[in-house]
DNA sequence: TGAACCATACCGACCGGTTGGTATGGTGTC
DNA sequence: GACACCATACCAACCGGTCGGTATGGTTCA
């Protein structure tokens, strides 16, 4: 069974930290609460993941990657005019905000938060996925922009970053008020602004 | 001089508990850590604090009485106009972005994001104190909405929640980057969306 | 074919250091 | 001399990480 099971406990402890952190955060989170929340015991973990911060890097590559799948197979990129795959993506955002606040919040805005004076590696993994994930949506942006709003002085990447920002914050307010619906109005506002900008079409 | 250091020994723990934990999270940070940075021990600490949650409370109010404070006393509330207040408002919280992290982040984002599940009543303490300082926001949008977009569809509340979920965001985001000036890049779009929901001016 | 050998996966007891919190006693002030 | 204020010393629980050992299954070679 050993070959069979060898990535499937592996899997189990990323999915179980991906969880747990995102509701208890990063420090609070012990290795015995992942091995649990697995099914495993401290052996294994540490047969796995070599520290609690090796384990934390590999758990953002995974949500990075769940991530990219998820946005990457998605229906919006289907539209043919770039704003509407820009709204769209707002929209799947939106539409993502369901059922408990650990299971649609973002494991690297929860991390990053905590860990990024004291665990410069998870800060730098963070910041990775979280701008590669931009970068997918600049890319619709200028070409958005280069389409219904080419003399705009602001830059596409900004944007794209602004979008992320109002994303986070809209989970930091959701997480305050321990009420996912207040996300969803902010995600509102974001998209009446994409709008705005290229009112033009 | 008991009687004379009676309060600023505990004015010093709070300040300390201010920024170690914008810098390190509530859960990385330890008694002793807030301890030394005030020049203090741990008796002294006991002796005004009965917990670290108590802390954790006090300096939530403690960074809340100081922001209310602060922006009471700005001088953008002179303006006539609330449109201009508002915009005030956002350069206000643009300029107050400088220097370390630590310095200009919120304590109230930064602890809500790891404890809103573990512990209750320290969300609840961010949560009113976000939410009081989003509905001095929301009078001025208010006022201007009357005046500039009365016909518009969305609510001065959840605007000023916007503003709120916005800044936040954009402190995520600084975070992750290690670089302030993503934050204000962020801030810039969101002056920039206020400034088209009244273009009726 | 099967026995010897080895790698992978995992268990669970254990260790040293750390942490929140306590108990106690000293010191200056009203 | 009572009280607020604070230091020192200490404790029990906990946490990340280690280690000896077991189970399983694949590979090699007589």
């Amino acid at each position: 069974m050993a070959r069979a099971q060898q990535h499937e406990s592996k899997t189990r402890l990323l999915d179980a930290a991906m969880h747990v952190i995102r509701a208890k955060g990063y420090e609070a989170t012990t290795v015995d609460d992942i091995c649990s929340a697995a099914g495993l015991t401290k052996g294994g973990f540490f047969h796995h993941f070599e520290s609690k911060e090796a384990l934390a890097l590999a758990a953002a590559d995974h949500f990075g990657d769940m991530a990219a799948r998820h946005f990457a197979a998605a229906s919006y990129h289907a539209a043919a005019d770039p704003l509407d795959r820009l709204l769209g993506y707002v929209d799947l955002r939106t539409a993502m905000i369901a059922g408990e606040l650990p299971d649609f919040t973002c494991l690297l805005g929860t991390m990053v938060q905590e860990v990024y004076e004291t665990h410069p590696a998870i800060r730098a993994a963070c910041d990775r996925h979280i701008s590669e994930h931009a970068a997918t949506i600049a890319k619709d942006i200028s070409e958005a922009k280069r389409r219904y709003a080419p003399k705009a002085r602001w830059s596409a990447d900004s944007l794209a970053l602004f979008t992320q920002a109002a994303i986070q914050g809209a989970f930091v307010l959701a997480k305050a008020r321990h009420e996912p619906a207040i996300a969803a109005g902010c995600l509102a506002h974001l998209r009446r602004y994409l709008e705005t900008l290229f009112a033009d079409k």
